[in-house]
DNA sequence: TTGTTAAACGGAGGGTGCCTCCGTATCTTC
DNA sequence: GAAGATACGGAGGCACCCTCCGTTTAACAA
């Protein structure tokens, strides 16, 4: 065998490039036209043709998991840079509302989201584990400054933001999530001495205990 | 103006057999296919043409809701027959049961579903409103024969059942659901004197209180 | 029965989107 | 700058969508 055999070549710049304009339209797109839009209404969008949208995403569904994996890194990175704000617990109540917006602008996104977790369980590993790394930081920032009451998990966190999200097809949804979230993160706060007259629920495991 | 105003003909025979038949046909291939399969496909297997199928069912979500109504709606008539049942318990057990296997012949519906509740709440809530019935038909009967407990209402039965087939991708779900579901309904049934070691949870409503 | 007529049927056909294939253009490497 | 690898674009064949309308059929009246 001959030694050029792991040799690799740098990617080419159109096509990182063109990968990336994909990604950006096929969000605009979907967005806007739910799950059924036109692949080539994506590629017209991106200024590129069909045969590269094709190459770089062979079937529907991959380019439905790109676009979802790439948002959910964004609101990774967003809770890293959240992470050197003064206020923790306010930083926690922005990036819930990043998560809101997020699920609203992806209106025709869900259904085709469904279609997709089903076939990839994977994606949804992915995507919880990462979500929960990314509220479990600013959750025990904001524990460790001893402002936020520590009995309650990042798992917990998430599935009431992701309960809540869930009816997002009454009318008035968001505003109705946005009140509930600061209800949330103000029940969240360390209680003033005094105020705090319900204590009975078990409380997860401590946030001190959870790795990293 | 004419007396004829208010006369009516009786609907034609061939087309009520041909839109049972679509009906029938659409429930199968989309099972099979998911949500996107074809409608000439569905019109190909009823024996009609396509014409035919889209008289009845305009478009294609009128055709989802319309299967999945249909099937709602026999599942409550199976709760209907099953309030014969000698055994109570067996009966809202056997409910419950068909439930899992509705779900699980439901493949690609679900999707197809997700889509349609979106579009149309007023489907959501006639199905839940049936359901909660037919449960609450068959939960009434084990509680009054002093067979179950009744401080479960009919809506918590039917949102536990739900909940344990959302993540019905997982492999091997269907037999977890049923092994849940055993021990669930077991779980249901009075406490024979001396073996109930938890009643923190604060009741529903008692049965005897919910009309009809 | 037979005639009348409203209602339903079927499928051709125009339009759109899907996806493959391959000649051409462009980038990387030497 | 040349060579070769890699990516690009879009024409084209196919499948599906949905409409439209000439033909068929069932319901009703006589």
């Amino acid at each position: 065998m001959d030694d050029h055999a792991d040799q690799i070549r740098k990617p080419r710049a159109d096509a990182v490039r063109n990968r990336e304009r994909v990604l950006e339209a096929a969000k605009l797109v979907f967005s806007a036209g739910g799950p059924e839009a036109s692949l080539e209404a994506v590629a017209k969008r991106a200024g590129v043709g069909i045969g590269t949208l094709y190459r770089h995403f062979p079937t529907r569904e991959d380019l439905f998991e790109a676009v979802y994996r790439r948002e959910v890194e964004q609101l990774s990175e967003l809770a890293e840079q959240l992470k050197n704000a003064k206020d923790p617990v306010d930083a926690l109540r922005r990036w819930l509302r990043s998560n809101v917006e997020f699920v609203a602008t992806k209106k025709g996104m869900s259904a085709a989201l469904a279609l997709t977790f089903q076939s990839s369980s994977e994606l949804a590993a992915f995507s919880m584990d990462r979500l929960t790394k990314a509220i479990g930081s600013l959750l025990d920032r904001a524990v460790a400054a001893g402002e936020m009451r520590g009995d309650v998990s990042p798992e917990d966190l998430l599935r009431a933001l992701v309960g809540m999200c869930y009816m997002h097809d009454q009318p008035g949804w968001q505003s109705s999530v946005l009140r509930m979230l600061d209800v949330f993160v103000d029940g969240l706060r360390v209680q003033p001495a005094g105020r705090s007259k319900t204590r009975t629920a078990k409380p997860a495991k401590s946030a001190a205990k959870r790795k990293r």
